[in-house]
DNA sequence: ATAAATGCAAAACTTTTGCACCCGA
DNA sequence: TCGGGTGCAAAAGTTTTGCATTTAT
């Protein structure tokens, strides 16, 4: 049961979900969660099922189009850039950032492959704290920025 | 029902089961899931109940005792070495490896404090890729690298 | 034509929680 | 004593899957 490797398709077709939940995933950057995507993608296809949502993202994160992120939680979020950066998770409010402040550094795979010897093909960094509007009112009670946390 | 913050409670009692689960914890490297460690602990306390294994394991994490973790995966894997320290995920076996060989960068944190403006209380690193053993037996089963994104 | 993709619903899994009872400080 | 902890079971939340049907190529 633990998530293994993840081989690409052979070839996938082009349909009207994957193009209109691709295009609701590239136009935000919230990091949205699946149900988040299905209720956005319902608007355009009412008919469309969380599950066509579910095999969509995992084919699209297969095959590059997008990412799927799981820091610090039991659900997915998901984010329409496919370049790797970095994030910062604000652990009062739940919103989840992108830093591109911080360039990916190659260098740090090569060293832990050095140090290891195995095959390291990459990395994945995430920062946590609390995010600027969550700083300036820290100390207050945490629970009211709830409009800002559920991004699903 | 992103997770927030959590605050460490004010004290926390001794019991036979949460010392048992701890000792289980720190007795192996292997991050193991919560129901791997609830198996563990049945074979001394055997009316033991998964619940108790969960909230106990959420006091650890709380109370700084151990680490939780999230990488990659839509369940958690729980840490005995409550040090920061980074991680190796092995796409292949899915086997998660502590990363002693690369130290803690804390200038990292610091830095994406600097770049933000935010208060970034830490970070977290994972590498991935394939482990000794699984490099080894690369190709043999039609398990093909590179379906993660990999660094350039 | 035919293999991939979808919709629907059920199932699988992980984690949380309500509640009565128990126990450690 | 008494408030935190436990066991049990039910529930909640997320993700996967079986199957008949539709659709892209």
């Amino acid at each position: 049961m633990v998530e293994q490797e993840k081989k690409p398709r052979g070839f996938i077709r082009s349909t009207r979900q994957r193009r209109v939940i691709l295009e609701v995933l590239r136009g935000t950057n919230s990091h949205p969660t699946a149900d988040w995507i299905y209720q956005k993608v319902r608007d355009r296809l009412p008919n469309i099922s969380l599950g066509t949502i579910y095999r969509n993202l995992k084919t699209l994160a297969e095959n590059g189009e997008v990412q799927e992120l799981n820091f610090g939680s039991t659900f997915s979020r998901f984010d329409g850039n496919p370049e790797p950066h970095y994030h910062f998770y604000c652990q009062r409010c739940g919103r989840l950032f992108d830093l591109f402040e911080i360039p990916v550094d190659h260098d740090l795979t090569a060293r832990a492959g050095n140090a290891t010897g195995w095959k390291v093909l990459g990395h994945r960094l995430e920062f946590y704290g609390l995010c600027g509007e969550c700083a300036k009112t820290e100390g207050q009670d945490g629970t009211e920025t709830g409009s800002l946390q559920n991004d699903k």
